[in-house]
DNA sequence: TCGGAATCATTGTGGCCGCAACGTTCGGGG
DNA sequence: CCCCGAACGTTGCGGCCACAATGATTCCGA
């Protein structure tokens, strides 16, 4: 346990992997207080940023990293308060859009301004703006090399997508 | 969904929250190569930091930012596998310590330089060091800021700790 | 000294989500 | 035209974890 980083890497990654959990949690909380989870916030930003407020659902699962199933079941809750409704597509029989409902948009444009709050008090205003800028650089580098799954190699168990 | 955040502040934003959950993934995949959960992992790596490798379950919950349900069954597990085991504290009748075997430290052991590997070849590697250096003193101030919950106010539901 | 409040770990319950299996639909080569 | 493989969404199942309730132990003020 002795050599791991250099001290300044050491810095940097505990200062990460110690704080993103309850970074995540406390935008969560907040988020809460309006009666959405992040996850179900997610989906309405998704679908109303397509051209017609509607999206298949594996593009949608892609895009919210995740499987097909726990979109199926995150679906299931918000078409029950009535937020998206599925539509099968007329263009191709095996997919069902999720699409935006009126009430939908109305419910991301009223909690929106709350979540953007959130993110400002909890990181954005914390934050210097050149070290915002590095930020943005570090994760930007950081997705463009996540294909790569580390060459070594073993069994490898699996999980979650 | 238009006005939101200054275009550079966006770009850390969304560079940020759409990649760290595919980081935190692939370290969880390259580590199950090796046949723990990170969740095990840091139960390692934080008794093997003790003193006397064992700390009590409530302090140990704290520092994993679990639920103390949480910690019970994930001892659970690292208790079945012969890595961790639990003591009575001879000091407090309430108090169960969890221990780190000498099997858990040699696992450990043999595990942390896969890990290592799997920090770096993910993100530390993929960073200029000044971005790092920022990366640190970013989340450091977003920890030191977590605890005030944002002013807003409402019901609010709960989860999670 | 004693009794109520606080601390601690565990268990019951339920939510969320990944994987595997399944049925349906599409597409392309024979 | 037909069939087989691929793509898609759903469901059964199980893992992980938060919350609430519970029982044991300790602490503290009257």
């Amino acid at each position: 346990m002795a050599d791991w980083l250099t001290p300044p890497e050491m810095r940097a990654w505990r200062a990460f992997i110690e704080t993103v959990q309850d970074l995540l949690n406390a935008l969560e909380v907040d988020l809460s207080r309006q009666g959405l989870t992040v996850g179900d916030y997610q989906v309405l930003v998704h679908l109303s940023e397509q051209e017609h407020h509607s999206m298949r659902m594996c593009d949608l699962a892609t895009r919210l990293q995740l499987s097909p199933s726990g979109l199926t079941r995150r679906l299931d809750g918000l078409v029950r308060t009535g937020l998206v409704s599925r539509r099968p597509s007329p263009d191709d029989g095996r997919v069902i859009l999720a699409v935006l409902t009126d009430d939908g948009r109305r419910e991301l444009e009223r909690v929106a301004p709350h979540h953007v709050a959130s993110v400002r008090h909890h990181l954005i205003d914390r934050v210097d703006p050149s070290d915002l800028e590095s930020m943005a650089r570090v994760f930007e580098a950081v997705r463009a090399g996540l294909d790569n799954p580390l060459p070594d190699g073993e069994p490898a168990i699996d999980r979650r997508r």
